[in-house]
DNA sequence: CCGCATCCGATTGGATACTG
DNA sequence: CAGTATCCAATCGGATGCGG
């Protein structure tokens, strides 16, 4: 990108960085991206562990994350109903993404 | 991060991957990162090469990534008036983070 | 248990016009 | 040239209460 030639005049969404930053941006998203590195976990589960985090919000960030292929939803048979959210390998691709965002906000944090 | 044991709650200021975040989120930031990637650069310049970035914007990213430490701005004597923006080595840090932006939006557009 | 519906305040980004 | 000053529409996130 640096480096590249082809460049981009405004913010595309064929933008690759656009398209990258879309994924991982919004509040509380980099969060429940993270309880799902450690593996498909259930509605209640992720409230559970970000308790501060209201239904709404993280309903609309399970739908963002399902619409943009990042994550798959399950309807489990059973009542009272579950539901298991989990990773797409597209997802997946995200965690270089999440450890490079850790390594640059050390940094930032550190020297600012 | 999805390895580390010391996990935040909520999304603070002073996780790293929120300051990453912060750093490089907004409409037009990471364009104008970009710009200042390839080396120093007036206002008008930056804005003639983002011809669609209205001038409270760029104005808004500017002062933004100087409070964030990440540019260095300095007023040139001599008329018309000059100004000079700059990465400082704070910024600088960020090129890795570009890349991988870059890289991975790839892959989920390439994917998707 | 898993959401959706509604309302509301705050923030954001864009358009436009004007100044040192 | 390099901004500032307003105004405004749209989006966002939080709170709350109800429904399947």
């Amino acid at each position: 990108m640096p480096t590249e030639p082809g460049r981009t005049p405004r913010p595309e969404p064929t933008c690759p960085v656009e398209a990258a930053l879309a994924a991982v941006s919004g509040r509380w998203t980099t969060l429940v991206l993270r309880e799902l590195m450690h593996g498909p976990s259930s509605f209640g589960d992720l409230a559970a562990r970000l308790p501060e985090i209201s239904p709404k919000v993280l309903t609309e960030r399970l739908h963002g994350l399902r619409d943009g292929g990042l994550v798959h939803r399950e309807r489990l048979a059973g009542f009272p109903v579950r539901t298991r959210y989990a990773l797409t390998p597209a997802g997946e691709t995200l965690r270089p993404l999440l450890i490079e965002l850790y390594r640059t906000g050390e940094r930032l944090l550190r020297h600012a």
